[in-house]
RNA sequence: GGUGGGUUGGCCGAGAGGCGAGGCAACGGACUGCAAAUCCGUGUACACGGGUUCAAAUCCCGUACCCACCUCCA
């Protein structure tokens, strides 16, 4: 079977048939890097990583470009809230972003390309649309440069919509539109904002048009025509249908697939900072690990609403010890020293192929660990590591591989968190020891009372056919 | 007004005409000194009302409710 994708502009899933055989170009529209990032900023992020993971795996050689827009009207105004110029909030902000990346193990992207550092290309765009008579220079005298919607008939054919039925921007600055929908290209430096946020252009000093950047980016490193162009879902308009716009009337094909992902919502509400229900990344971290977190964001399909609660994220963090365990059991998890190879089952293959399902396929995960298990308690220690090793394989496709060395966190908490583990485990050797002995003369009585003691402090102990072991409750 | 999506068991979450995806929780059993972990088993779930069909959660018609986008948004 071929790989097949859902298509937001053909509304269906096709094949996937990349432009340059074995090759596959993917961009992402990136964020805004104006506030801490949550939950579901993150998403596309981890979306693309499934989808540029599974390309790899299935032998496309793939580019994959995703943008930062650090310019734009928030940035401007958050920084100017805060006292900050804007690119030192940018860039903190970006970094923040890194971070949280990083934290959910989101490989980076072939290259990521700065808005800010693409004037040029912009420009060199803008010029080509006013020259093919689908921009223009705005009539008041201004800077601006806009895009002129009638002039391009399919305008609206991504999102299926007819210019008239749009309803006319209510709050857009109309001055200089032949058209309300019109949709600025470059906006020209306004009073008050800092000279720094200002670029030299042949229409003035201004900054870009926040659509722009990606059809300059995607051009550059992509080409005129490439395969696949995401982001939310919310960005299908007007963000995708003016991309791709500027793009096509500029005499480039422009995306050939468009993936969308749905929403992270949380009390029924999409996060947002004035409402207060943001689940920041950094603060989710403080419940669940980093590998938890990327289970339960990719264990549901990237195409379905997912409505947060720390209830469901428990569970599938609960769920996904279960395959841990399983890997530790086998002598596969995070501190194995060698990785054995393995076929990915059959089932797996077709959940992903089939628009990256990763729900069906997390689906096989667990029925190939109730099999290991099952074969592990029968003693066939062969076969059932040989179902490990498939295990493994298919967590690695998700990037969601225990042994994976993203996982092991950077810095002093990590280091002193292992110190204490070790200094912990000293400590209970001895008890256990004791405990060991009381067993062994049939004394429950008192093991028991070990147990009791040490669970007591927070550490449940059990016994396994390899000798106790204990964990933080 | 235009465009698109949704409503599935106690909870989460797939599926898209015919065998109950999977997880969490619960209950029973095996194992265990007792537990834990693991395995085996246990559920008459598809918003509502009609219809089509041998067969509908899935297709059609209608109704209700929810959500997203319509130039700030992941």
């Amino acid at each position: 079977m071929t790989f097949r994708l859902y298509d937001t502009a053909t509304r269906g899933v096709r094949d996937f048939v990349p432009l340059v055989e074995g090759h596959a170009g993917l961009y992402l529209c990136g964020l805004t890097v104006q506030s801490e990032p949550h939950v579901g900023h993150l998403r596309s992020g981890i979306n693309f990583d499934v989808l540029q993971r599974w390309l790899r795996h299935r032998g496309f050689e793939v580019t994959f470009i995703r943008n930062v827009t650090d310019i734009d009207d928030k940035i401007l105004a958050k920084a100017a809230e805060q006292g900050l110029p804007w690119y030192a909030l940018a860039s903190a902000m970006k970094r923040e972003l890194d971070a949280a990346y990083a934290a959910l193990n989101v490989a980076p992207p072939t290259y990521e390309p700065a808005a800010t550092g693409h004037v040029p290309e912009m420009l060199e765009l803008i010029a080509e649309l006013i020259e093919r008579g689908h921009a223009y220079a705005a009539e008041d005298g201004s800077a601006d440069v806009y895009f002129d919607v009638r002039s391009w008939p399919s305008y609206g054919e991504l999102t299926r919509q007819g210019i008239d039925d749009m309803e006319a921007a209510g709050d857009a600055d109309p001055r200089g539109k032949r058209d309300p929908r019109d949709f600025a290209l470059w906006k020209s430096a306004k009073d008050g904002e800092p000279s720094t946020a200002s670029w030299p252009s042949p229409w003035g000093r201004g900054r870009p048009g926040w659509h722009i950047e990606c059809s300059a980016m995607a051009g550059k490193y992509l080409g005129p025509a490439f395969d696949v162009h995401g982001g939310g879902v919310d960005l299908r308009f007007p963000h995708h249908e003016n991309e791709q716009a500027q793009s096509r009337a500029a005499g480039r094909p422009f995306a050939t697939y468009w993936m969308h992902n749905a929403w992270i919502t949380t009390a029924g509400e999409k996060m947002s900072k004035s409402l207060g229900n943001s689940l920041v990344v950094s603060e989710v971290l403080e419940r669940v690990r980093g590998i938890e977190l990327r289970f339960y964001m990719v264990a549901s399909h990237y195409r379905s609403h997912v409505e947060f609660s720390t209830e469901a994220l428990e569970d599938a963090a609960v769920g996904f010890r279960r395959v841990e365990q399983l890997l530790d059991r086998l002598g596969l998890g995070a501190d194995r020293e060698e990785t054995p190879t393995a076929e990915l089952p059959a089932a797996y293959v077709e959940a992903l192929d089939d628009d990256l399902g990763t729900p069906a396929a997390v689906a096989v995960l667990h029925d190939t660990v109730r099999e290991a298990n099952r074969l592990a308690d029968a003693g066939d220690h062969d076969r059932a590591r040989e179902r490990g090793a498939a295990v493994v394989a298919m967590l690695d496709v998700l990037g969601l591989d225990p042994a994976d060395p993203a996982w092991r966190a950077s810095g002093g908490a990590a280091d002193r968190e292992a110190a204490l583990t070790s200094a912990l485990d000293s400590l209970l050797g001895a008890l256990l020891a004791e405990r060991d002995a009381a067993r062994a003369s049939k004394d429950f009585a008192t093991a028991d009372t070990i147990r009791d003691r040490v669970k007591a402090a927070g550490i449940e102990v059990e016994d396994t056919p390899d000798g106790p072991r204990w964990s933080l409750t």
